[in-house]
DNA sequence: TCTCGACACTTGTCTATACACGTAGTAGCC
DNA sequence: GGCTACTACGTGTATAGACAAGTGTCGAGA
């Protein structure tokens, strides 16, 4: 159930989806929410912020919330791995192991992941048994041990690892587009030349240490990504960071 | 200067930046922080919601705050402009009008800015000369109006629009990837069919109202977005939505 | 009728305090 | 030496109260 304001968050969020605040139409004052669910202002607000984040209301100085509406695409808001991304979505995740070598570092990888050896994997991501995505990532040595055991084709590699006691903490994303090589097109059933959209991602333990480095390649007809912006400043905001 | 916690976080983030906390290191706790810039905890909280925001700095419970190191790419914490965000890149913004008509909405568009005519403008956008962008967007008869009136290869819209008083207060973006369409290739001086990162922006007003729906086709070399994310589920943060 | 000012309301910022719970180092025990 | 339990510390959550500043409404006055 969570912490009150995360319970809280979650019954506005509700109330939104029956439709008890339509899009276009106020939120109650901060002081009365905070009276009806029984708790204090700054949890209110603290429940608020998660809600801006998404996107679901604006906020504004002085007047009450605007209920902007009850969007619901996949967002960065958290850091999720393809598996339970796809979940999210209403779909099965799947995968297909491509390659997975262990070889020195590229001059590229060895900036992200510090010198040595490293393993190397190939993944076909399936949505529902279309692949949509072409993962190659490249783990430290000490990582890729693990890796090398399990069975990347069923596992949720990042659920595998968090079992083992590796934990993803943060994740840097950078996103632009790119042609599919001769290799993605035949890996995703596409025409060579087809746009995807590339995402490189660079995840590190809480303790900033890199984990893995890798370069995804998304079909840009089966997936988007989605981002919510406000001009407001500040105002406390969940999630993403 | 800005508010309190405003200070704060610029004061932390120059810190940073000086090598006075670096990468791998280890912040201050709250308390003493507090302490030492003599305002209250939750102050400095808010300050430090800012910094992880942008990834800069890690939390996690019960252990003081990591510094990951001081990047500086374009996220999207703040809503910006395409001007604004190519001086933030230390690049000068242009523009080129490739059209401006004034016709009946289409479906799509009809969609996010309710039916009836609209303006619909084609920019070629410059990054210190070089094209980089083609934007589409469609604007609703009141604003297109004042639009048609100004400028475009030279003035920020955005920043025009917002002396008469039409403030842009949120934004809902959507990224995938495309090929560019004959139009593209012969805009932005590239090949046909080469890839491109697009973004679907749809930006609203305080109020919800939508004020304009945008297509806007990045030079995929050219450009990149870059997002930050942590596990952390909340953590006050700042900025984005 | 229109404009402008007063006023109640609302959100943003800040302070102070308290407790829960995770972290990390230490000391003691086997 | 290695393991465990304890403990000091630090962040997360929550409360209560205060003031600043923006919003919107209503009424008085021109």
């Amino acid at each position: 159930m969570g912490t009150g304001y995360q319970q809280v968050a979650a019954e506005l969020r509700a109330a939104v989806d029956r439709g008890v605040y339509p899009p276009g139409s106020r939120l109650p004052s901060e002081s009365e929410l905070a009276r009806s669910y029984g708790v204090a202002r700054g949890t209110v607000r603290q429940a608020l912020a998660t809600l801006a984040s998404d996107g679901l209301v604006s906020t504004r100085k002085g007047a009450r919330r605007l209920v902007l509406g009850q969007q619901r695409l996949q967002g960065f808001n958290e850091l999720r791995s393809f598996s339970e991304w796809a979940q999210a979505l209403g779909e099965t995740p799947g995968g297909r192991v491509v390659a997975l070598v262990r070889r020195e570092s590229t001059p590229a990888e060895a900036e992200q992941l510090g010198t040595g050896r490293v393993y190397h994997l190939t993944r076909v991501r399936l949505l529902s048994g279309r692949p949509v995505m072409v993962e190659r990532t490249a783990y430290p040595e000490r990582i890729g041990a693990l890796v090398a055991g399990m069975d990347a084709g069923h596992d949720s590699i990042t659920a595998r690892l968090q079992e083992l006691g590796v934990v993803f903490a943060n994740a840097a994303h950078t996103l632009s587009a790119v042609v599919a090589s001769a290799e993605d097109a035949r890996l995703l059933d596409i025409r060579p030349r087809a746009p995807l959209l590339r995402e490189l991602r660079l995840s590190t333990d809480a303790d900033g240490v890199a984990l893995e480095w890798s370069e995804d390649r998304y079909l840009g007809q089966a997936v988007a990504f989605t981002i919510h912006n406000s001009v407001h400043q500040n105002t406390l905001i969940r999630g993403l960071a």
